[in-house]
DNA sequence: ACACATCCATACCAGTTGGTATGTTATAGA
DNA sequence: TCTATAACATACCAACTGGTATGGATGTGT
């Protein structure tokens, strides 16, 4: 029959599977679910993936890795003003995200909570995110630091890696309570803390 | 046979479930598993539970709520000076923990990422646990307020609500990690923003 | 036109899961 | 002493899991 391209197959189960990995964790994801999702059977999902940990791995990089990727790392390395941009992403990030998403949680913790213990190769994958994210908003602080946006005192590392850290668990918090008020609080002190990174400066 | 007590043999039951569940997770905890650790059968087990998820319920209540009253709640809310007594609780949950209670995560976050979204009594019963946290982090900080060693412009709720989450992040990360020192890190930034909290105040 | 690889469907399987039905033993009450 | 119940053990089961073997359809190179 060979309906489409192969590619798009290929992409219908990769999403599927995002979509049930999200929903319900790796583990418990059901080959079955994904594959009604798609309107295809196995044949189709083991022609492209030998197993389903490598299934799991693809939607790591292809997906999620992308997408933060798209979201966060690029706009936060490539603008001007890193400070103000990381601040923007969090205020943005709170504003968008709708209740269903809260009430999923991150995809990236939640694998991460799942699977690190578990399997090494996961772990490797996902820790990669994560320390590419800390590099990232490292990066941005020090260069906050020589724009003199963020205080010369700050310890740019340890902050990196507590804003991430605060950053899932603003999420973690709100998926558990469910509620998009309790995020946008969260993350409201969040950049209460970022902000005093910055140098105080009077209004110009 | 009835060897002993049947409450010791129904905490045996309870703990085994307890370690299998943070091992992992409560969909993926083996009830063959958990009997194997006790070397009961299941007919000791269904006799005191008459499901898996009620057996979970239990681990929730019995041992997890009340490991964090008798570690966390009780000392802050009978502490004279609880701002004092955060910090010095956040110190102390940095040094005590060692390595593989670092991979295996926070208790109650791990079930709250995977549960959550997938059952209704767990999800209360977990918020309730983290919501009496906030509660008790709150009251620390208004009655720091009292104390005049908090600044009066915090918004002792936020605030709460912050740390709770942030707290749970570090857990997060430092379990992806699987390193106790990246737990410390991120804990001394966590005492860094409490510490911001309070009056700045010459030393006395 | 033939061979061959790609793409996917169908049927099937062994292992594991939570759960149950039944049996056995010891203890407590009458 | 007889009985009922609590406290377990043992054997078994239906459902579901990821995974595989097989086969058919289509395109592609020669």
């Amino acid at each position: 029959m060979d309906s489409g391209q192969p590619d798009q197959t290929r992409d219908k189960i990769l999403n599927a599977a995002y979509g049930e990995i999200h929903r319900s964790g790796f583990q418990a994801a059901s080959i079955v679910n994904i594959l009604a999702d798609t309107k295809l059977t196995k044949g189709a999902l083991y022609h492209y993936f030998p197993a389903k940990r490598v299934l799991g791995l693809a939607v790591i990089d292809e997906i999620i890795q992308a997408g933060f990727e798209e979201m966060l790392f690029r706009p936060l390395r490539e603008a001007e003003h890193p400070v103000e941009e990381l601040l923007d992403i969090l205020q943005r990030k709170s504003e968008y995200l709708n209740e269903t998403t809260i009430k999923l949680g991150c995809p990236l913790n939640n694998l991460m909570q799942e699977m690190s213990p578990l399997d090494e190769e996961f772990k490797e994958r996902l820790t990669r995110i994560l320390k590419t994210w800390q590099t990232t908003v490292r990066n941005a602080l020090v260069q906050g630091q020589r724009q003199h946006q963020v205080r010369a005192d700050v310890d740019c590392e340890a902050a990196a890696l507590f804003i991430v850290a605060a950053w899932e668990g603003c999420w973690g918090v709100a998926k558990n309570m469910q509620s998009i008020k309790t995020f946008r609080l969260c993350m409201a002190q969040l950049r209460v803390y970022v902000t005093s990174l910055k140098t105080t400066r009077k209004a110009k």
